[in-house]
DNA sequence: TTTATGATTGTTCCC
DNA sequence: GGGAACAATCATAAA
C-alpha cells in the first residue's frame, strides 16, 4: 500500500524500471480526484499509528489475527496483472499495473465487476467468522505468542 | 537478508 | 460523515 512510515517523507528514489518519468509528469498535470486524496493523505501526519512503519511488520507480529480480505478491486487487479502480464511480459512495475487496473475498474459496468463483489463479500464474512473465534480466543487467555515478544504498541 | 516504496480501490473503524 | 489505515502484488533499492 501506499501509506509511508511516519518519518518517510524523503522519499526514496524510485527504481529504474518503475520510475516512468513522461507519465508521471502526465500525472502532475492532470491528477485525478482519487490522486489528490491519495497525495493528501501521504502528505498529512499519521494520526493513528504514530510509531512503526505500517506495512508487513505488524502482520508478521500478528500472526495468528486474520488477515483483512481484499476487496472486489483486488481479486480483479489479481486477474488483471496476470492477463496484464501475458500481454506485456516486460512490464513487471506495479505502480504501471496498478495504474491501468484502476482505469480499466472505473470503465467496467456493474455487471462485470459483480463477479468480484460476490468473491469479495463471501470473503469479508469468513473474515468476520474468524475474527470472531479470534476474538474468543483472546478473551479466553489464549494470547498471540507473536504479540508477547514484540514491543508493537 | 530484511524491509520500504509505489500504484490502484473498497471496506472498516475511529474521531 | 470524513478521513486514515489496510488489504495484494512484486521489482528494486536501501539499510
Amino acid at each position: 500500500m501506499t501509506k509511508k512510515a511516519p518519518n518517510s517523507g524523503l522519499s526514496r528514489p524510485l527504481s529504474p524500471s518503475c520510475s516512468g518519468g513522461s507519465t508521471r509528469n502526465v500525472e502532475l498535470a492532470v491528477k485525478s480526484s482519487e490522486s489528490v486524496r491519495r497525495s493528501k493523505r501521504l502528505r498529512l501526519k499519521p494520526l493513528r499509528k504514530p510509531s512503526i512503519s505500517q506495512k508487513k511488520k505488524p502482520v508478521k507480529l500478528r500472526s495468528k489475527m486474520p488477515k483483512k480480505p481484499p476487496t472486489a478491486f483486488f481479486y480483479f487487479l489479481e486477474d488483471f496483472r496476470k492477463q496484464y502480464q501475458e500481454q506485456n511480459p516486460e512490464v513487471k512495475c506495479m505502480r504501471e499495473i496498478g495504474k491501468t487496473c484502476g482505469e480499466k475498474w472505473k470503465t467496467m459496468t456493474y455487471e462485470e465487476k459483480v463477479k468480484y463483489y460476490d468473491i469479495a463479500t463471501v470473503k469479508r464474512e469468513e473474515f468476520h467468522r474468524e475474527m470472531t473465534e479470534y476474538n474468543k480466543r483472546m478473551e479466553l487467555g489464549e494470547h498471540d505468542e507473536s504479540e508477547t515478544d514484540s514491543d508493537y504498541s
